[in-house]
DNA sequence: CGCCGATCGTCTGCTGTCAAACGATCTGGC
DNA sequence: GCCAGATCGTTTGACAGCAGACGATCGGCG
């Protein structure tokens, strides 16, 4: 049974192999280091960016399917984290708004957001995750 | 409804998403363009490079499931690309060996690749593209 | 006004992935 | 030789993600 250490070989060759499974690597450690969720974090982080927004805009600009966005948005209000308020405007939309509580919540889990960048990104040095987010950045 | 094109700026702060939304778009590209899968394509290019192996060295060398390569090598030995020998040496493992009609199909596989890889990697540079392959092979 | 297509949120079913358990087999200590 | 623990391949169950369909609502056009 070769162990021919023929995965280092396969990533230089298939950039997208490479690709997915560093991803996938980063994924399951930031997924473990955050007790919110990462896509609620996100929903958070989000309004309170840019204020209220429907589920739909949420799900477009955070590239979340709409359909899984129904249970962050369940999950995010059951906490009390965010309030589901008609739009006046449009009555099929919600706008979605953060809650003080929400926001306690947000600046709590953003303040873990370096270290366990950190420990996904350990091996690259400052520069070089530079580097990198500028190259996704081309790719997205 | 604000539309503010918010992605790129999150993008920008947490490469852990980038790498994440731009990992799924990739594989998604990739595992549309190729008609013999992805898992079984990388199972026939490894057993060519390195020689018959056992299904638990593909798969930890594959980064690949071994419950998951169980269904890849039944599809690959349906179409008759591998043989599952039993390893006379350890009688618990098989000894997975392509075949000439596997080489064939490989070959075939292998050469569509070079085009989706430019689909998927076309907003880069030959040089970034190695940039990026260096910084992705520091990940893993 | 009345109708038709489009959109928003939700639900349902399917697919792919992973953890855990199992039988068969190997390995090492007695 | 024999037994305990580990390993290989497989199956099962749980779970996330996505496509598609649905009711409610909007917008436009006659």
């Amino acid at each position: 049974m070769p162990r021919n250490d023929y995965f280092p070989r396969l990533a230089a060759e298939r950039p997208d192999i490479a690709l997915c499974r560093a991803s996938s690597a980063v994924a399951k450690a930031v997924e473990a280091a955050s007790d919110l969720g990462v896509g609620a974090h996100l929903v958070l982080k989000m309004l309170a960016a840019v204020g209220p927004c429907s589920q739909q805009v949420l799900a477009e600009e955070l590239r979340i399917d709409r359909s899984v966005m129904v249970g962050v948005a369940d999950g995010l209000e059951r906490a009390g984290h965010v309030r589901r308020d008609r739009d006046p405007a449009d009555r099929r939309a919600y706008a979605v708004t953060i809650t003080p509580a929400g926001r306690r919540a947000l600046a709590r889990a953003e303040k873990g957001v370096p270290s366990f960048l950190d420990t996904a990104f350990g091996g690259l040095t400052a520069a070089e995750r530079a580097q990198l987010t500028a190259l996704l950045g081309k790719l997205l």
